[in-house]
DNA sequence: TTCCTGTTTGTTATACTGTAACGATGGTCA
DNA sequence: TGACCATCGTTACAGTATAACAAACAGGAA
């Protein structure tokens, strides 16, 4: 494939990363007013954390950070916290590395399949309809009804590859 | 889709089970003579351990149950073999569950795709080429190599489903 | 055989990840 | 105002995994 479109958070230079993040708290904002459920400060600042790179975050990495801000933050603290903004699609858990990372396309809870460059550690989020097509698909064929699914890819992305 | 052909491990009824189970060491035992590596008594023990049902087995259950017969047995007892396992591709491993499962066709190491039955707990595996083309396919359409992925869908099998 | 070497296992300790339980606080609404 | 419910603080602990070093052991070379 020529010239393929880099997936964007690959592309995004770390100078105007800021922007990733002002968006992801806005839309948040406005989904949780419009949703009736409470983006405390908590909540806002977990988010801006998991979303000061587009890198996975650790939860403890995260509460580190808390407790700079916050000297009684605790585990509970920042799992609480994940809890709602995964729970709301707001930040997806990638199951193979124990880690988080901030939802390109807040709203509703999704699924997604997770691009996971092993060189850079950044993360790119797809939503490929044919992909859970497929899959389903191939899960109905032995009559298995699939409900949410886990999809996450190691490899290189096209800047490492170079 | 009309009769679907159940997979086997969903169809598998445990009065025939010790089939399955004989099967993987065998397999296990003649690709570790193949390949020229040790498969010890510990090994095979961890091996039919994780084959004890087709459903996930965690760590420290497996570490129960070997403490049972080896009273010498600790965390690194059981990690290391089912590294060796994992390695050797005659087991795997679910991120979305930290647990283990067999493989059920054991040989060299591969990814999969597990379809994870959420009310009985069990696990069936595919390894459908056509998804890791489509999924390979679309992760170069944003300028991604896949290397290895980690697909995991739970849902319902056939027989859950009812 | 005996020694050497590398692999496997034993052992202790510790790091990392996540949750239970309960009380305190604070917002919302009758 | 008071009652209720969600959120957060706090302590404790459960569950998952690895580091580091010593002991045991298998297999080949001398």
């Amino acid at each position: 494939m020529v010239n393929p479109e880099i997936a964007p958070a690959f592309r995004c230079r770390d100078d105007d990363h800021a922007a990733c993040v002002v968006n992801a708290v806005t839309t948040a904002e406005r989904v949780c007013k419009e949703r009736g459920v409470r983006f405390t400060p908590l909540r806002r600042r977990v988010l801006e954390l998991v979303w000061s790179g587009h890198r996975p975050a650790k939860a403890y990495q995260l509460l580190e950070q808390l407790k700079l801000e916050h000297a009684g933050s605790a585990p509970p603290t920042v799992y609480r916290a994940l809890d709602f903004l995964v729970d709301n699609g707001f930040v997806h858990r990638l199951e193979s590395l124990n880690a988080f990372i901030g939802c390109g396309d807040a709203g509703e809870k999704h699924g997604g399949q997770f691009l996971i460059c092993r060189e850079c550690g950044r993360v790119a989020e797809l939503d490929d309809p044919e992909l859970k097509q497929l899959l389903a698909r191939k899960a109905q064929a032995v009559g298995f009804t699939g409900e949410s699914s886990t999809i996450e890819v190691e490899g290189l992305c096209a800047r490492c590859a170079g």
